[in-house]
RNA sequence: GCCGAGAUGGCGGAACUGGCAGACGCGCUGGACUCAAAAUCCAGUGAACCGGAAAGGUUCGUGUGGGUUCGAUUCCCACUCUCGGCACCA
């Protein structure tokens, strides 16, 4: 009787006393490192965590027993607002322990699955021996002026009561909690990604192994555009305008410009006559209830003329500058040069104001964003609007109006949290030196264990004398520390490094062990990453290599997103109470069935239904095939060596079993069809049952029987691997199954002996037949034509021609 | 609006470089076992129709409309719908 539980706890001792998922770091064997998205421990995992860790575990094992030195390491992302808020929902427990025992729960039911992870290599972003690291990283980033201070204005979430980065703001809500975000000034720390931002942008054509949503996603997050930069004079001051356009083909269409409300040049292009009239239209906008009602495309657009002028470079024209709703101040010189014959939101502003259209490039109807023919525009009229483009920009180069640009809709990374749960910034204010970065040798800056955390909007560690009050590294002076902790993000961008080297206590990771390892040759996990946590990863990995740390350019060489799993139509959450708890599955059915429910449910990176009777089935499967071992080994033992001829039968139930391994092989290689897979397992069972079943004991092929598990056992191990083991073992054969090698496939047995055809008359299915599978097309088709069949809905017509598709179907057209 | 992915039985999904659509599983129907039920096992299962039932046969069928081809779920064109991302980025 097949009892999961026994077998499965049988084995996860068996494979933790022998160490055999521990790696080193060198070894003769090729490496491949197989990484997944690690958790945030602030609660328990449900069957959708065990997707992700069950394909990693599939791949894992694969790359194992096709004699891969495999690294495949678990972790924790440990700080952070879940778990700080649900700290404090859940009384006054402190953050720390209740992360940690979090952490136990998620291990034990992370070792019930089976999942080959070297927990040796385990970690844990809280621990000190981790977020030292995470400090001198913030040190090195300072170093290069890539981390520095700014006042602005920010995202601030009213309920996490903590300011988000522009990446953690989706539809101008909070990610984490939904609470729409209000906007405050204030002084907080940043990474100069946008330093990085055309290397991120170029170097995505390089990531020929990611999803092509993930890298539109990132294309689209960094936004390149480009075009050029030109210099409007100011009629009324003498001093200089610049806009950024990406159409300086239209250059000689542009009938008005228009600045950004919060724009510093606001008040310097206001005449005296209009002031009152602009305070009153930015009182009017600012005032507006969500300011992302301003920023939505459908807004109306608005604005008020200033009483200034700008001049026209390229024909001297002056026209009237304005203030609108519509300019974002933080993108290009906040400010641009209105055309809006071709351009929708400039049309839309003129119509209100009636100002003047003036079509440069021909087309049926104002407004035309699209290419064309140039007219009224100088020296390039008649020349087409794509090829004009760069000569202008030369015209402007040439005449000192303007040049090449290049602008990017990626923002700086705000870092700032004004939250206790993280890692501190490592800074100090001294009164005489200013901001003193925390030399390294003096980290960690440990983040204090007794500190009142409410979130009251100031941070946690502001209140606390003892953490506060040092002294300045510089010149000895009293100083004041940082009391903002950093955004988790920067936890994770790491952790993939700190893997190779987990115990190393000089360094964060040690540059030759990191360059043998990296890049990560499969990364796994959820599309909700696809800017954040990738985007920011790729960016730190580029300036530890500028630094001369590492030296690859990119940290993930093959990405699989996986698709989520649902209950009853919806996403998996405590407050809908629809959690499928995998310790519940692996109770009931073990974990063998539910790892591999979880893979035949349909393809991995799509979502997928959750349906009890769906594992019901896959657990029929793992019965079935243990009732088939069952029969089948008292045979292949006793009568082991036995040889006899195949029959046509035996025959072609051998060109299955190779032919399947085949196709199992090649579906992990390919896509990581993981559920044809799981039905190609069943297919072969099925096969087998049939045929045990289709004759007596003593007349059945031992041979074959005993090639089908030698094959099958070692294939099915990556996939259910305790069954796979006990299977072994029943066979007298020595463990474990996960060390040997992935089972070949012979190409000679693939070829049939018999092959059936479709004779088809005029592309319809009229008849099948079977024949010798070595015939010539000749043969085949004089054998379609006396076919009696044929011949009688023929009736005597004669064939115009007929077709022979070798191995498949004869088609015979009238 | 822009970009990306997709649409196949009652359901999840298969189908190699264009070659017998519906593998595998779920569900359903019938049967065996049982006093009965559950479990298990066996058989059937795209739709409509012809046939006395059976054997068998015909037509239609991969979102819609066209096209290429001896032959299209697969290639081309147009459209509809669904999902995901971005969204006043000049």
């Amino acid at each position: 009787m097949y009892d999961h539980d026994k077998i499965e706890s049988k084995w996860q001792k068996k494979w933790e006393e022998s160490g055999i998922f521990h790696n080193p770091n060198h070894s003769d064997k090729p490496k491949y490192y197989s990484l997944v998205m690690f958790p945030y421990p602030s609660g328990t995992l449900h069957v959708g965590h065990v997707k992700n860790y069950t394909i990693g575990d599939v791949v894992s094992r694969y790359k194992r027993m096709q004699g891969y030195n495999v690294m495949n390491p678990f972790g924790y992302d440990a700080f952070g607002l879940p778990a700080e808020n649900a700290a404090i929902a859940h009384g006054n427990i402190h953050p720390e322990d209740w992360t940690r025992s979090n952490i136990t729960t998620i291990r034990n039911q992370i070792k019930k699955l089976g999942i080959s992870y070297d927990w040796n290599r385990e970690t844990i972003t809280f621990e000190e021996s981790y977020y030292k690291w995470t400090q001198w990283i913030f040190l090195k980033l300072y170093e290069k002026g890539l981390a520095y201070k700014k006042s602005g204005p920010v995202n601030w979430c009213p309920s996490c009561k903590t300011v988000l980065a522009n990446e953690q703001v989706v539809d101008g809500k909070c990610e984490r909690c939904g609470t729409p975000v209000a906007i405050k000034q204030l002084d907080q720390w940043y990474f100069k990604i946008t330093d990085y931002a055309e290397e991120l942008d170029t170097f995505i054509d390089k990531l020929t192994g990611w999803p092509e949503n993930v890298k539109t996603m990132q294309k689209n997050w960094i936004g390149k555009s480009t075009g050029a930069e030109v210099n409007f004079k100011i009629k009324e001051t003498g001093k200089t305008l610049k806009i950024f356009t990406t159409r300086p083909d239209t250059l000689w269409g542009v009938t008005f410009m228009a600045i950004a409300p919060e724009s510093p040049l606001l008040s310097e292009l206001t005449s005296i006559s209009k002031q009152r009239e602009v305070e009153g239209f930015l009182t009017r906008i600012n005032s507006t209830e969500n300011r992302f009602e301003r920023f939505s495309t459908d807004a109306p657009k608005e604005g008020v003329f200033l009483g200034t002028h700008a001049i026209n470079p390229v024909n001297g024209e002056e026209i009237p500058i304005y203030v609108a709703n519509y300019i974002l101040y933080e993108y290009g010189t906040g400010a641009i040069m209105a055309v809006p014959a071709h351009d929708t939101r400039d049309y839309a502003f003129a119509k209100k104001y009636s100002l003047p259209i003036r079509e440069v490039v021909a087309c049926d109807q104002p407004p035309y964003a699209g290419e064309g023919m140039l007219k009224d525009s100088g020296p390039f009229t008649g020349t087409k609007s794509n090829e004009a483009m760069d000569k202008i920009i030369e015209y402007l180069e040439e005449r000192k109006i303007g040049k090449r640009a290049v602008n990017y809709k990626l923002r700086d990374w705000l870092i700032s949290r004004q939250r206790y749960w993280g890692a501190p910034i490592p800074v100090v204010y001294c009164d005489k030196c200013g901001i003193v970065p925390v030399p390294g040798k003096n980290l960690p800056v440990k983040l204090p264990r007794d500190v009142k955390f409410d979130p009251t909007g100031k941070s946690p560690l502001s209140y606390d004398e003892n953490f506060l009050h040092t002294t300045c590294p510089k010149c000895g002076e009293p100083a004041i520390r940082e009391s903002d902790t950093m955004d988790t993000f920067v936890d994770s961008s790491w952790y993939y490094l700190r893997y190779v080297n987990p115990k190393e206590r000089e360094k964060p990771f040690i540059k030759s062990d990191v360059d043998e390892w990296l890049p990560v040759d499969q990364y796994i996990g959820g599309v909700e990453h696809a800017i954040l946590h990738l985007l920011y990863s790729r960016f730190i990995t580029k300036v530890l290599r500028d630094g001369g740390y590492l030296s690859f350019d990119e940290p993930f060489k093959n990405l699989f997103t996986q698709g989520m799993i649902y209950k009853d139509g919806a996403k998996m959450s405590k407050s809908k109470g629809n959690i499928v708890s995998p310790d519940e599955m692996v109770e009931k059915y073990g974990a063998d069935t539910l790892r591999l429910y979880i893979l035949f449910m349909g393809p991995p990176e799509k979502d997928a239904e959750w349906l009890e009777s769906g594992i019901e089935g896959v657990y029929r499967f793992v019965f079935k095939l243990w009732g088939l071992f069952e029969n089948i080994l008292p045979l292949t033992k006793s009568n082991h060596g036995m040889k006899r001829d195949l029959s046509d039968e035996e025959y072609e139930i051998r060109r299955k079993l190779h032919m399947i391994l085949k196709k199992i092989t090649n579906d992990i290689e390919g896509a990581f069809r993981f559920n044809t897979v799981v039905s190609g397992f069943m297919e072969l069972v099925n096969i087998f049952s049939d045929y045990v079943k289709s004759m007596p004991a003593d007349r059945l092929n031992v041979e074959l029987l005993d090639e089908f598990s030698h094959k099958f056992v070692p294939a099915l191990s990556p996939f259910a691997p305790h069954v796979a083991e006990e299977l072994w073992e029943m066979m007298d054969e020595k463990p474990f199954v996960t060390n040997v090698n992935w089972p070949s496939y012979d190409e000679d047995a693939i070829k049939p002996r018999k092959i059936e055809i479709a004779l088809m008359i005029n592309g319809k299915v009229r008849s099948k037949i079977v024949i010798d599978a070595d015939l010539s097309e000749d043969e085949i088709r004089q054998i379609a034509l006396n076919n009696d069949k044929i011949k009688s809905t023929l009736n005597g017509k004669n064939p115009k021609k007929v077709f022979v598709a070798a191995g498949n179907v004869v088609n015979i057209v009238t």
